[in-house]
DNA sequence: AACAAGCTCAACCGCGATCTA
DNA sequence: TTAGATCGCGGTTGAGCTTGT
């Protein structure tokens, strides 16, 4: 069964093509393009596999190629695109013109995954991650949100919109946590929501989960509201609803459903009413994802928002970094003076809700 | 300066999909 | 219809380079 690997073939040459092999190979394929790439190697005088030279000509030797760094919006895409389409190198690549599957692959996994790592969020699932070694970094990433000055790595420096670029790092990273909390929660046996009732006063349920699969309000006005960061927030999978209908027109990774309130409270934005919806073709023009790369200046908008949450500038990053439980990290959380309001807030709403957050 | 560890990326490998006789 | 040939994709490897000690 199956037929032995073409480069088993005796006497061909494998590794690094030397520029005569290049030069032979561009000559042949200008001349006569590269037809049958298993006769290709002999009629273009090279002692190599038609695979070896397919490979050499699509990921080095096309003209088309663009080589050098990826730009940001280029990175933008490519994690928007991997959200929805996952290890699909190929078809990623289909949208940056210019780039090979191979270098799209190459820079995801040394570069673009690492990025998404240290903002805890799995790389494949485009979620948070819920491990707890990963909640002592992001325990460091709110001191350092809440510090100012630690972007998400690659964020603008800009003095115009770091301020409210901190915050809105400090936004992800609560809310983040707060998820991470909830999911181990609901994971560990010994911390099952069925025994922490007393906790919230409602049973059941990931509180994101309850409130992104009521009945949407938030699906219906046509004018985004949401900037970059929000959406990148929903498109990385943060908010996503694991549950959300599968028959929502444009909608191939996304969620609808959204209860009224919730998100946009914690997002700080009082004007409740916003759309998401992400679509293979709309990555090709949007640029969805400003959180993990640095902002051209005057690119990013706040519109509509209102952001009360304070910080402390006396707060280290280091200072955060011994936390070693979740619940160290929680509790930290709840006591920086920073922060206690906003939590305290939230769960206040969520504990003492009856409607609109129906699941919580 | 020397060595180790980590990183990058071109190239390879194997497999499933598609083509073709 | 089918089996072999070919193509294309995604995962993996390893040589060379960079950075840290």
């Amino acid at each position: 069964m199956g037929r032995p690997p073409c480069c088993d073939e005796d006497g061909l040459k494998k590794g690094p093509w030397t520029p005569e092999e290049d030069q032979k190979l561009i000559a042949y394929i200008s001349s006569h393009g590269h037809g049958s790439w298993r006769a290709l190697p002999k009629l273009a005088g090279l002692n190599r596999c038609g695979k070896s030279c397919r490979l050499r000509w699509t990921n080095y030797l096309r003209p088309d190629i663009k080589r050098g760094k990826f730009s940001e919006d280029e990175e933008r895409k490519i994690i928007n695109l991997h959200s929805i389409l996952g290890n699909k190198w190929s078809r990623i690549a289909t949208k940056l013109p210019g780039r090979t599957d191979n270098e799209i692959k190459n820079y995801w996994n040394t570069n673009l995954r690492k990025k998404l790592l240290r903002m805890g969020i799995d790389p494949t699932s485009h979620k948070p991650r819920t491990d707890l070694n990963h909640l002592v970094n992001l325990s460091q990433l709110l001191g350092a949100a809440n510090f100012r000055n630690l972007m998400i790595p690659n964020w603008g420096s800009q003095a115009l919109i770091s301020n409210l670029q901190a915050d809105h790092a400090s936004h992800l990273a609560n809310i983040q946590l707060l998820q991470n909390l909830w999911q181990i929660i609901n994971t560990n046996p010994l911390l099952n929501m069925d025994n922490t009732d007393h906790l919230f006063g409602i049973r059941n349920l990931n509180p994101f989960e309850g409130l992104l699969n009521g009945t949407s309000t938030l699906y219906m006005n046509k004018e985004p509201l949401l900037t970059g960061l929000e959406e990148y927030i929903i498109d990385s999978g943060l908010l996503k609803n694991p549950k959300a209908p599968s028959n929502c027109p444009g909608i191939s990774n996304s969620w609808e459903g959204v209860s009224d309130g919730f998100i946009p409270e914690i997002l700080g934005i009082k004007n409740s009413s916003f759309s998401s919806t992400l679509n293979e073709n709309q990555t090709e023009n949007q640029n969805l994802l400003p959180a993990l790369l640095s902002e051209s200046p005057g690119t990013y908008h706040v519109n509509q928002m209102e952001i009360s949450k304070t910080t402390d500038p006396n707060q280290s990053s280091t200072e955060s970094a011994s936390s070693s439980t979740i619940f160290e990290a929680w509790d930290k959380l709840m006591d920086d003076e920073t922060s206690d309001t906003y939590w305290k807030d939230i769960l206040e709403l969520t504990s003492s809700s009856t409607s609109p957050i129906t699941s919580w």
